[in-house]
DNA sequence: AGAAAACTTGCGCACTGAGCATGTTTTGCG
DNA sequence: CGCAAAACATGCTCAGTGCGCAAGTTTTCT
């Protein structure tokens, strides 16, 4: 114990370690048996946790699978809350999933294999929109800010984060189903057509 | 092949009742006691079916709650396949959700309130998202064949499709939160707020 | 160091989703 | 019309789940 304690805190590191061996137990065992074979027990058992400690982690099986998911989207508001002020609320949006990309460049191809094939299965679609649905309330928040005065501000700002979302999300989708193009291409097209005008 | 609509039939029409009772059983017991306190079997005995016949017609609680919102969406679909061949993409959405608004004008005050109630519960909120994101991938192969021939096509297909139904689901949610103004105007403004170039 | 706060775990219970077998209703067809 | 097949409702049963509660344990704070 020579080091001193680091700002997070060893309760918080034991924690984030607790969800993340979680995680990863319930994608490994996932693709192994398939996602509806895999019980929360066998889940905790392989994380070496209880049954009842999983559930203080996660609300249920599908969310710990998508875990990646939830914490990919918080980051991205983060990133999106630490652009410049003055940046216009749309930049902001795609230079912050720009940043995304790029913090997520480095993975374990081995890891982003098994996960892609995970988020293919139909019984976690829902849990899936769900995890970009929970962020459109927040975004729009952040994002207030960096618009125009106006009496429907409120309106503007749900509309362009829920576009936004919709636009990554859908990309996501395309990229699952084709593979061929890498994934940072296809997002910053759906974000070049969601920029055009509708007619 | 024929052209006849095909006569409802008994069976049809009795599992139609059916549906319709377990779901306006559900409102209105969650009205009453709250959506957490409801149970399934409660729902089924109120509707005079099993708790295992509710199964057979709703996958969850949360489904026979929001049926409304389920069939409206899927009716919806109906509407943009049943507009003229030639109609641009964007046009037949718009006049699509517009007939949508005119068919459900006349509904019972009473009904419209308890259900506008429900859907504010949190508990829903992930139902509801699932809603509109199980007919994108559907709608999005409704107007394919209304937008111009491109390589891209399918990826703007797609976009079209979420970012006319995020407009939706974000207005139905404003409307929810300040219910001062009608749904139908609230839609119509972020529709045209979704028409405009984002900058 | 020692109390307090946070966390883990085992136990238990109400609820759920679903397979199977059985009795009932509806449909299609001769 | 009548009847066999298909579709459906129901009861029974079970594995899984979410969660409250009450210990026991670990980390934090002062």
């Amino acid at each position: 114990m020579t080091v001193t304690t680091n700002p997070p805190g060893l309760r918080e590191r034991k924690k984030a370690a607790t969800r993340q061996a979680l995680h990863e137990a319930a994608v490994r065992l996932a693709a192994e048996h398939g996602v509806e074979h895999v019980t929360v027990e066998a889940i905790a058992d392989a994380a070496n946790v209880s049954r009842r400690t999983f559930s203080n982690y996660f609300a249920s099986k599908e969310r710990a699978l998508l875990h990646t998911d939830y914490a990919r989207v918080g980051r991205l508001i983060e990133l999106v809350r630490d652009r410049p002020a003055g940046e216009a609320a749309w930049t902001a949006l795609t230079r912050a999933i720009e940043a995304s990309a790029a913090e997520n460049a480095d993975e374990d191809p081995e890891w982003r294999a098994r996960y892609r094939t995970l988020r293919r299965d139909p019984a976690l679609a829902g849990e899936l929109v769900s995890s970009y649905a929970v962020a459109e309330r927040e975004l729009a928040g952040v994002i207030a800010g960096r618009l125009p005065a106006s009496p429907d501000a409120p309106l503007r700002a749900r509309l362009l984060a829920a576009h936004f979302l919709a636009a990554v999300r859908v990309a996501n989708q395309m990229w699952l189903e084709h593979p061929d193009e890498p994934l940072a291409d296809v997002v910053r097209q759906a974000l070049a057509t969601t920029a055009e005008p509708f007619t």
